[in-house]
DNA sequence: AATCATGTAACAATAAAAGTATCATGAATT
DNA sequence: AATTCATGATACTTTTATTGTTACATGATT
């Protein structure tokens, strides 16, 4: 499989849509990351579905934000576009009875576990609006 | 893609070699991972260029561990079978020049990194002769 | 010399995200 | 009311890496 981008790509569209009036369309999204306006949909669909964006048919629609950005954690935003599997690494399961196999599998999901859950604890703790903040900071540095 | 199990086949291999006297060959190696003679050579192959284990062609021949467990930790043998992506979860790079997509990809980044790091530090603390022992203690608990 | 086991190469199967084409639906403009 | 614009939904194909499989060469033991 490729890496997974939905995260990122959903992170790059909403901070655009932070600093943007009105709606954006699909087609400009998919400009924006370069790729297909059916992907652009299918993907923000799930924040769709989570009450973050909205959207509208018809001239003058598009994507808008519908909720607080100091609200919105990048966790919410990894669990909204299908909070997809996290590690590479898997278990084997070829005999379950094994008992070496069981301790094998349980050291393994243990580590897996421990990281998943500092994972998650950092994508929660950052919210969509301090990324926006720190997009500002990183723009005023520059002029 | 499916989950990369190298690592959890080869801990399962590793303990059961560690408690059976003599070489095991790879076809009985697939019959215990359930699987396939050239899939055990090609990824035990990582941990004999290592040199935690040997193998002997011929009659009588077969994979031998060649290292001392105690020594021998589960992030060396993750990095010997390829150390592989560890994320399923990553960037995306449409636009390296956006100032939006830097700032979303350091955050993003910056997690992973610590899970990451986390990761390797827990794999790098257990040892097979670790693991072993724990298998001795489940065993016990049983009789 | 025959057999056994690894070593290697080449290719098919699998899985999940991403890419693409097509058509239906509904809203705004004319 | 008709046209246009935009999303919604479906049904593919493409991509990428592990895994599975077949076939054959190489070397060691009997």
């Amino acid at each position: 499989m490729r890496n997974d981008s939905r995260l990122s790509r959903m992170l790059h569209v909403l901070l655009h849509m932070a600093r943007h009036d009105g709606p954006i369309t699909s087609e400009a999204i998919a400009a924006m990351l370069r790729t297909n306006a059916v992907v652009v949909r299918r993907t923000m669909a799930g924040l769709r579905d989570a009450g973050y964006v909205r959207s509208e048919k018809g001239h003058g629609g598009g994507w808008m934000i519908a909720c607080d950005l100091e609200q919105l954690s990048l966790l919410d935003v990894h669990r909204a576009v299908g909070g997809p599997r996290l590690f590479v690494i898997g278990n084997e399961e070829a005999n379950p009875d094994c008992a070496v196999e069981q301790v094998v599998n349980e050291a393994v999901e243990d580590v897996l576990s421990e990281a998943e859950a500092l994972l998650e604890k950092r994508l929660g703790a950052i919210s969509l609006a301090e990324l926006s903040r720190g997009f500002d900071a990183r723009c005023e540095g520059k002029i």
